[in-house]
RNA sequence: GGAGAGGUGGCCGAGUGGUUUAAGGCGCCGGCCUGGAAAGUCGGUUCACCUGUAAAGGUGUCAAGGGUUCGAAUCCCUUCCUCUCCGCCA
């Protein structure tokens, strides 16, 4: 949620800032339910401190052995007034935070305006795509070649969009995931975390996803919960409707979890392999920060992500995204983006953004100031570190050797009980 | 899933319809006292929101949401959570 306070002082100038993203707010529709919001109010508030103070003075008057029957006869009328007062004005703030929870986040000022993914700004390059003397395959070939990628399994025990790994490459699935989760704790300093990946809509309100994304979530409806999309939901949630200690931040939590996107819109998009399915594993990162110190933090989480792609010896580029192709809760977003050669082109494996205190507000996530001694919004940021199935497929396509086989980079070994090479 | 007991401020804890302030304690902050401290003593100390340039005033908040009432922490309904026992289960 953006700062309501701002909606009122200059709704003109954030309808400006939030049309670069390509989001209309209806400034007309949004100051009159604000004016009346402020009338409603105000008279509401007037005919409570009369009820009360007259309540009183009938508790007084019982006491003192008075006839209380007029007394009471008299509020009474002040009641029913009272009653559609607060009616009203109950109507008015749910349709202002209806309004308000569906405003997308400001853009910060080093985004660059766009319409989508072409205005995209390349930040760096890091590695040189290889330059193979072979045709390289793509990770479903090398799949099939290798074993244990099993996508007539996935569709057969599910559906479209799952897929089954086995053997060699479920393990090397897996000591991805722990490689990532080890780098992250022992030098990067986060603490790995296990969390539900069954959540509540007050949660999932708190980072965004509701309640204008429900069709993105599958939902468990008898018992009333949602699959997580992202451990981005359950790790930033931890702070919800809390006060922190100053020193307590930054808070910086991992964690490992599956997630699960309905992926609605996006039917024969990247139908071909792992790259998007309904189910996928990935290690998340979550920095909870001083709100002085949050655009800091966003360059430490985006070096601990791309960390890892450099110890997987993979080449990738780093894009700031334009205001029209970031996230809704996103303030500013890099995206780090792997190159496949499978598909002769760089794709997203990890998104880091800063949602400054957009999530907070919709959380009451708080730290206390030392200096005021009042409660101050937290920011929240978060980031892949990295998607596991998208990083596994940039390994099997990068590091294929011409007879199908597939390096295993020097950081992983360990995790493969030494095994230096997949097939052949 | 069944039965029972509970949920009150930063913490402990009293409070079964009203007597202008949710008692009291702990913690914390400040004043007084002291050479300085401790002790003592006095005062302050939830959070959100509204009106207002400000000073200030007001509203809501006793797990959450409804209801009864002139008036609800207190009575009624629904939901959530915690604890104990039983059942089931990894």
């Amino acid at each position: 949620m953006i700062d309501p306070h701002l909606l009122r002082k200059d709704l003109d100038g954030a309808a400006a800032r939030l049309a670069t993203r390509g989001f209309a707010l209806d400034t007309v529709a949004y100051a009159a339910l604000e004016e009346e919001r402020k009338s409603v109010q105000t008279r509401t508030q007037a005919l409570q401190s009369e009820r009360n103070s007259r309540s009183k003075s009938i508790g007084r008057a019982k006491a003192a052995g008075e006839d209380i029957e007029p007394l009471k006869a008299q509020v009474a009328r002040l009641g029913e007034e009272l009653k559609a007062s607060e009616q009203r004005l109950k109507e008015i703030q749910a349709a202002l935070d209806d309004i308000a929870l569906g405003v997308p986040n400001l853009p910060h000022e080093s985004v660059p305006v766009g319409n989508d993914e072409a205005d995209n700004r390349v930040e760096r390059q890091v590695g040189e795509p290889r330059s193979f003397d072979f045709a390289p395959k793509d990770h479903v070939d090398l799949g099939a070649a290798l074993g244990g990628m099993d996508f007539d399994a996935g569709a057969t025990l599910a559906g479209s969009r799952f897929v089954t790994l086995s053997g060699p490459v479920a393990r090397l699935h897996r000591a991805l995931a722990w490689f990532m989760l080890d780098l992250h704790t022992s030098e990067h300093g986060y603490v790995e975390t296990n969390v539900p990946l069954l959540v509540n809509d007050a949660t999932l309100t708190g980072t965004g996803q509701l309640p204008k994304f429900a069709a993105d979530l599958f939902h468990v409806r008898e018992h009333g919960f949602f699959l997580i999309p992202t451990a981005e939901v359950p790790l930033t949630n931890l702070v919800r409707g809390r006060i922190l200690d100053a020193d307590a931040l930054p808070l910086k939590y991992v964690a490992h979890t599956p997630c699960f996107r309905s992926e609605a819109g996006s039917h024969g998009k990247d139908v071909r392999g792992m790259l998007r399915q309904h189910q996928f594993e990935k290690v998340e990162l979550v920095h909870v920060t001083h709100p002085q110190r949050s655009y800091d933090a966003l360059e430490a989480l985006t070096g601990h992500a791309e960390e890892v792609l450099k110890r997987l010896e993979l080449p990738y580029r780093v894009v700031t995204l334009c205001t029209g192709d970031m996230g809704f809760g996103a303030a500013k977003t890099y995206d780090i983006e792997v190159w496949l050669p499978g598909q002769q082109r760089y794709r997203e494996i990890s998104s880091c953004s800063n949602c400054e205190d957009f999530q907070a507000r919709r959380m009451l996530a708080r730290f206390r100031d030392p200096d005021t001694g009042r409660p101050e919004l937290v920011h929240t940021l978060n980031g892949s570190g990295l998607a596991v199935g998208r990083t596994l497929i940039a390994l099997l396509e990068n590091h294929q050797e011409a007879d199908g086989s597939v390096m295993i980079p020097e950081a992983l070994r360990q995790y493969m009980g030494g095994v230096e090479r997949l097939g052949a």
